[in-house]
DNA sequence: TCAAAAGTGTTGTTGATACACCCATGA
DNA sequence: TCATGGGTGTATCAACAACACTTTTGA
């Protein structure tokens, strides 16, 4: 073999796949969107939403893509987790997968679109069989949630765009999965001097009703421009 | 299109690529170990230590095997970072990256092997320009290995089994990028209980030597397995 | 009038930071 | 004897955790 100049083509070439492991809140529980796999193997098993790498996308495109297809859905958060390579992950050939995470405030995704690809919101805590290794790419999708969750304002991402601190704090109590102080949460929050305080109130979870706040965003960045750090 | 049964085969296939980038630490440095490639395009330019996925491995198993052919080590610290899939990103072909990022104590990597690759270490401060988007790649590693360093015990994979604690301070101000003040530098260290201090002193830094320490595996899995947090 | 959720402050504890001097040794 | 790096303790401050009662309102 002539080491200097090797084609590229004496290696193999494999499927790329990208998975998208789409997180919604509602209801005060975190859920996963899966749908019935529409082709084999695996066809009418739950599965992620996925689809194959095309040629001249990237791969933030290509999950940007699947993504649209599936919700009709543009602008929403996206992120790669991880890339999954075992030889015998898929059965029928050899496919690498990298997944992303996204995040979609549930009201957005409509029943068309549900009833179209036969999918469904199911609670993370109540996850069924999925097919493959989806199941671990849930788990770790998980922790990473947790961990991103935690240090970057990105549970806005899974509410409308109008809020309450209470249901922002049941957001975040379903992403970490512990309860939390309602008086030092709303400390906490309010002294980050990120959320804007309306005139409304949103009275669908009480008689009293409760405040809406908005994210501020180009507060948010301006001051991570002065090293700010958000924690929760 | 028949959607119930389409073959696998209607989609395109990628060369996939793994990149290690390998962090080593001497003389209260942080380093890199790059090497000039050996193959076209680039041939001669500086880059990661890299390979091409073969059929029957995994994703980590190629990556292990890249680093144990290019370095000779076996039991090396190695975690899989990120994808990398622009289209463009290659010249010569379309190739997905996957990038490892690996810990090599700088004193297991031999002279011989440097030789036969053409590989060096330099200082990541002083990194030069890198083929293709390896710049980038290291860019994120870095931050990953921050963000790893100071929430996992995995400074100690970048020294020698026996360290002093102002060794360890000194890798951690480099991985870091900032000082430290090393009365509470120990302290901390000392209160995880996780060093285990030897009778003996190491010379080589100072006329009165510091003491020898060895990080204790055993006790810090019980300690995680009771909720044990590391941070530094 | 009462049930149900929203909203509000204080205190104690813990962990992080800042800081200066003595020790041991080889040259 | 002195220059060099190793080793030690305390005081202050900030962030976090724990905790209970009043308010509003629709039914």
């Amino acid at each position: 073999m002539n080491l200097a100049k090797p084609n590229y083509s004496e290696h193999k070439k494999f499927h790329v796949a990208l998975d998208c492991i789409i997180f919604g809140f509602d209801n005060g529980e975190l859920k996963l969107l899966i749908h019935k796999r529409k082709f084999e193997p695996f066809l009418g098993y739950w599965s992620l939403f996925g689809g194959f790498l095309k040629s001249g996308e990237s791969l933030d495109d290509g999950a940007r893509r699947i993504l649209s297809e599936l919700t009709g859905l543009e602008d929403i958060y996206l992120e790669q987790l991880f890339a999954y390579g075992e030889p015998d992950r898929d059965p029928a050939q050899r496919v690498i997968s990298v997944t992303y995470m996204a995040l979609i405030p549930e009201h957005r995704y409509s029943q068309e679109y549900s009833r179209r690809y036969g999918a469904m919101w199911v609670p993370v805590k109540e996850l069924p069989d999925l097919i493959m290794d989806h199941n671990d790419m849930v788990v770790k999708g998980l922790k990473r949630l947790r961990k991103i969750a935690s240090t970057q304002p990105i549970g806005f991402e899974l509410l409308p765009n109008e809020f309450t601190i209470p249901q922002l704090q049941s957001l975040y109590e379903a992403i970490l999965g512990e309860q939390l102080d309602k008086r030092n949460f709303r400390k906490k929050l309010l002294s980050m001097d990120l959320l804007v305080k309306l005139d409304e109130k949103d009275k669908s979870g009480s008689r009293k009703g409760a405040f809406l706040y908005k994210f501020d965003q180009k507060k948010y960045n301006k001051l991570v421009n002065n090293g700010f750090n958000f924690t929760i």
